[in-house]
DNA sequence: ACCTGAACACCGTTCAAGT
DNA sequence: ACCTGAACACCGTTCAAGT
């Protein structure tokens, strides 16, 4: 998936598409129309060439998802300032990372990328696992916690952007709403006394939130 | 998707498949051939009906799957004996959950699921948000500790879940592998530190660590 | 009310051939 | 080396008709 260093020219035929117009009409179709519009016919069509033509560039459509989760943090991330206390870059470089996720809902189908090992996302990534240890933390341990923040803040995309996609089919959205209007008071006091007010309360951006409450879990002495 | 309440079976020709059963055949496709076996096609032909029938008892194939996990939790959930400490009660609740989704990685697709709102879940709801309550938080605050908790367990399952079907993949394992090797140790240190050790570190199943972490953060009193 | 058959409007990818 | 055309082996869903 990297570039190769070397770009070396072979001889042949001169290729009339590169892998890098082939990414930048994915991006284009994906901003415009949503990542479900974005099929190989499609995109072909798009470039002005055949699907078949698009397998010479990238070996699949797996990795041209890949390919544009990479452009897409290439592009938009960048690097705050870091604050002294370490605490606080941990919390800044997650934050960072799920303010630009966040923003592009279509990265879910991506998302399940092993840990986000884009190139440009490293920074962050070391950013995290040097705080945690200038807390105390082990290295070993260290891996875990920011294992432990990319779980947190995989999961808060992936639920939020599906609930999303779910409240744009109203015919759906009342599955839950059914459930917490029968509910038994005696057997499940605690989620009765909050029934009505769970979409209000489920519907707040609390990410920040979690996050300083997983990062002071993780880095308390024990 | 809750059953109706009185099955009024109204007039006109006799039903020769039920919701259930198109359920149980859906069950049994996926336990035994994995999720992306499962269409609406090969469904209908293990019933021996036509794919149009399915759509009488199910409105679509997300309901399908929606019913699908109802169905799974409700099967193996089972309820532990609630621990006397609240921190230990959010705990066991939490890894209950987790450990019966994790153990059917099928569920990603359907995971998106705004809060899991099976009704054979929504007692371990009630457990992790009375666990809250108990150890000092409002109950809003408790809802929202309940929606950080479980965005750390959605996105465990769907990390790992995805890493493992990466895995799976011989050829596209590499590319971390491609990333850490030409590190530049003097622009990200740590991760250069921990470079040969990454894989073996993320290998490890280290999510009742990270929920107790979150569940300290949560409750400590700031 | 429930089911069927045929069709619509698509997919990703392989294969064999052309330049 | 790069691209094309045709085909393979599928999808989910709608529509009109049958019982």
């Amino acid at each position: 998936m990297p570039q190769p260093s070397t770009p070396r020219r072979a001889l042949g035929r001169p290729p009339r598409i590169s892998r890098q117009e082939v990414v930048e009409k994915a991006r284009r179709i994906v901003d415009e129309e949503g990542v479900g519009r974005l099929t190989m016919r499609r995109l072909a069509a798009e470039i002005g060439s055949t699907p078949m033509a698009l397998y010479h560039h990238v070996r699949d459509k797996e990795e041209l998802l890949v390919l544009l989760l990479d452009d897409y943090a290439e592009r938009t991330l960048r690097r705050p300032e870091p604050p002294a206390h370490p605490r606080e870059r941990i919390v800044t470089a997650a934050a960072a990372i799920h303010e630009v996720l966040a923003a592009c809902p279509w990265i879910v189908e991506v998302l399940a990328a092993d840990d986000l090992m884009s190139r440009s996302a490293l920074w962050f990534v070391e950013q995290i696992v040097d705080g945690l240890v200038a807390c105390g933390l082990s290295p070993e341990r260290a891996v875990h916690g920011y294992r432990a923040i990319w779980y947190y803040t995989a999961g808060e995309i992936v639920v939020r952007a599906t609930a999303a996609r779910r409240r744009a089919d109203e015919s759906r959205a009342t599955y839950r709403e059914r459930v917490f209007a029968d509910l038994d008071p005696s057997e499940l006091p605690r989620l009765a006394q909050v029934a009505d007010r769970w979409a209000p309360l489920t519907a707040e951006d609390t990410y920040l939130d979690g996050l300083r409450a997983l990062v002071d879990g993780l880095i308390a002495t024990r």
